[in-house]
DNA sequence: AACAGTTTCAACCGCGTCCGG
DNA sequence: GCCGGACGCGGTTGAAACTGT
C-alpha cells in the first residue's frame, strides 16, 4: 500500500504558472498570509496542489528574492556551507536570506561542481603550494560526484560534537575557488509570452511590500519571470563585448574575494561577543536541526544593510576554527585567476 | 537558416519530520 | 506512545533557451 498522494491528481492542473495564477495566489496570500497549504486551493479555487501552492510562493513570488547572478561572494559562501553542512540546501539557504534553496541546489549543481570540476582537472597532480587546497577541493568533488545523495560524510562533522561546533570543524573543508568570470547572459526572458505579462505581478507585489506587515521595508521585491532589471544588468551587451566584460569581471571577483579575505582578518581583531554568539547559535543549530536557524537569521537581519548578507561572523566561524583553512584561503588568494 | 546537442531552471515527486489529537 | 495529516526538504525531470556546427 504506497502511500497516498498529497492531493487529489484530478483535476490538478501541473507545469508552469501563469501570470494569472500567480496573482490569485499572491492576492490570497496578501489577505491570509502564508500558511495552511492545504486550504490554499480550496479557497482560491487554484487547480493546483498543496504543495505547488507552497513551492511557487516560498521560491518565487515571496518578497525579498533576489534572483539573477550570484556574486563571487555568495559562490563562496556556498560552497564552504554545502562543504560544511553537504546538501542541506535549506540550511544553505538560510544563510543567505535572499536566496531560495532551490535557487541554490540549481546553482551549485549546474554552476559550481562544473567550476569546482574544471578547478580539480587544473591541478591533475597535487602541486606541492597548494596541496590542501587542491585536496580538500578533490574531496568535496567526489564527494558530491560519487555520492550525491550520502552526506555521511558531511553529517559526521556536523554532528559529532553538538556542544562545541569548533571541536569537529571538516578539516577536509573545501574551500572557495578563484572566482569565475560570469557566463554570457542570456536575453531577458522578458522576451517571452509569460515574462512579458508579468509587470503586472510585479507592481502587485511592489504594492503588497508597501502595505503588507508581513514584508520587511528593505528587502528588495522577489522579481519574477526574470524581469531582469537587475540581474541581468548586461543582458543588451552585444556579444562581442564579452571578452572585456570578463576580464573586468574578473578584477571584480578577485576585488570581491580580497574583500572577503579582508573582512575574515579583520573580524580576527573584533571582540569575542559576537563570536562566541555566532558559536551558540550555531552549536543550537548543530544540536536541534536547521528550523533552530531564526536566531542567526534574525542576527543576520539585524546587521543586512547591504547588499550582501553580512555573513562575516559565519565566515569567521567556517575559517577560523581551522588552521587549514585559513591557509587555504591564503592558497586562493594566490592563485591564477583561470577560473 | 536549420538542426542537434547542451545547459538551465521551474516545477514535480516522494520521503522524512513535525505536531496535534 | 501512537497515529495521521500537513509541511518541508532534497533529488529528479523535462521544457525552454542557448550554443555550436
Amino acid at each position: 500500500m504506497g502511500r497516498p498522494p498529497c492531493c487529489d491528481k484530478d483535476g490538478i492542473k501541473k507545469g508552469p504558472w501563469t501570470p494569472e495564477e500567480d496573482i490569485i495566489l499572491v492576492s490570497y496570500i496578501q489577505e491570509h498570509g502564508p500558511g495552511n497549504w492545504r486550504s490554499v486551493p480550496t479557497n482560491t479555487g487554484l487547480q493546483r496542489c498543496s504543495k505547488s501552492c507552497r513551492l511557487r510562493w516560498t521560491n518565487y513570488l515571496r518578497p525579498g528574492i533576489k534572483r539573477g547572478n550570484f556574486t563571487p561572494h555568495e559562490e563562496g559562501m556556498i560552497i564552504h556551507l554545502q562543504t560544511l553542512l553537504g546538501n542541506k540546501w535549506a540550511a544553505i539557504a538560510s544563510y543567505l536570506p535572499q536566496r531560495t534553496d532551490n535557487d541554490i541546489k540549481n546553482y551549485w549543481n549546474t554552476h559550481l561542481k562544473k567550476k569546482l570540476k574544471r578547478f580539480q582537472s587544473s591541478f591533475p597532480q597535487e602541486p606541492p603550494a597548494t596541496t590542501s587546497f587542491s585536496s580538500s577541493l578533490t574531496k568535496c568533488i567526489n564527494d558530491n560526484d560519487n555520492d550525491d545523495n550520502n552526506d555521511n560524510y558531511h553529517h559526521h562533522y556536523i554532528h559529532k560534537n553538538d556542544n562545541n561546533p569548533s571541536v569537529d570543524v571538516d578539516h577536509n573543508m573545501a574551500v572557495t575557488p578563484p572566482p569565475a568570470p560570469p557566463l554570457p547572459q542570456p536575453p531577458s526572458s522578458s522576451s517571452t509570452c509569460y515574462a512579458s505579462s508579468t509587470e503586472n505581478i510585479s507592481r502587485l507585489l511592489e504594492s503588497w511590500m508597501k502595505c503588507s506587515p508581513l514584508s520587511k521595508p528593505k528587502l528588495e521585491v522577489g522579481n519574477n519571470y526574470h524581469n531582469d532589471d537587475d540581474d541581468n544588468n548586461n543582458n543588451n551587451d552585444n556579444n562581442n563585448d564579452d571578452d572585456n566584460d570578463n576580464d573586468n569581471d574578473e578584477e571584480d571577483h578577485f576585488e570581491t574575494m580580497l574583500s572577503f579575505h579582508n573582512n575574515l582578518n579583520d573580524n580576527d581583531n573584533d571582540n569575542d561577543n559576537d563570536n562566541d554568539k555566532v558559536v551558540d547559535m550555531i552549536t543550537t543549530i548543530t544540536a536541534t536541526g536547521e528550523d533552530s536557524n531564526e536566531g542567526v537569521k534574525d542576527y543576520i537581519d539585524d546587521d543586512d544593510e547591504g547588499d550582501n548578507p553580512p555573513l562575516t561572523f559565519l565566515e569567521k566561524w567556517l575559517l577560523d576554527e581551522s588552521t587549514t583553512s585559513r591557509q587555504v584561503a591564503q592558497e586562493i588568494l594566490q592563485l591564477p585567476s583561470i577560473f
